[in-house]
DNA sequence: CCTCATAGGTAGCATCACAAAGTATTGTGA
DNA sequence: TCACAATACTTTGTGATGCTACCTATGAGG
């Protein structure tokens, strides 16, 4: 599955958002919930740990996640689970990115626009 | 038309897509397409000049569209058209986004994930 | 041994949308 | 006439954040 070349940069403001739709059914790893966002976009949210880490720390300190670590067959991993503010949180970026989407895509569809003045 | 408060940044990354998507009925100027943006999307993308004029600036820079002065009832205003770059790369970015959009949005309705290991 | 997959981490950079402020002109209402 | 809204464009500076590049460590398989 090739994938178009998603140029950098257009997850930003809504990376938070993915990560906590991916935590909602339950605790997960970093490493995992890469996998998660790869399978569960067919291939197309392909993401580097050096964004997903960070963003998964950022998201603890402001208390919408929190973690805890555990060993799994020799290796340390570090679980973060939802919390009641982060439900609360995912449900309103939900609504955001409804709203935001909607908005692009009836623009990028619009058939061509009504000449203006 | 309250519409959510739209955190600033998501439009990262999309910002230039939607621009030539308004570009493509034919020539605007910059603040026509302030207003064809309110209005086509129910009031979600509502834009401020200092993010639009510049993006619009990068836009003829990177030779996507071209401009020319013109006077309309005493205001010059600056007339923006498509190049047939633009064409392509609007072309191009209009899948990128079907795609993103596609991801995101499978990402979100996802009912609870298949717990992984 | 060596490499791959698993698992985590950090530093630094570049991009870019935005806030805020400014300039001008025309139109409108008190 | 005077103020103000609307039209139209511009520029400076900043902050947020995703990404690149790199690093550490363990277990399994050849």
């Amino acid at each position: 599955m090739p994938v178009l070349p998603m140029r950098p940069d257009l997850l930003k403001g809504h990376l938070d958002t993915l990560l906590l739709a991916v935590l909602e059914g339950g605790a997960q790893h970093g490493y995992a919930v890469i996998e998660a966002l790869r399978t569960g976009s067919a291939g197309a949210l392909d993401l580097p740990t050096g964004t997903v880490y960070p963003a998964l720390h950022r998201l603890e300190r402001a208390g919408l996640i929190t973690s805890e670590w555990e060993t799994v067959r020799g290796r340390r991993r570090r679980a973060y689970r939802l919390t009641a503010a982060g439900q609360a949180a995912l449900g309103e970026q939900r609504a955001v990115w409804d709203q935001f989407s909607t908005a692009v895509t009836a623009v990028l569809t619009r058939q061509p626009w009504p000449a203006a003045t």
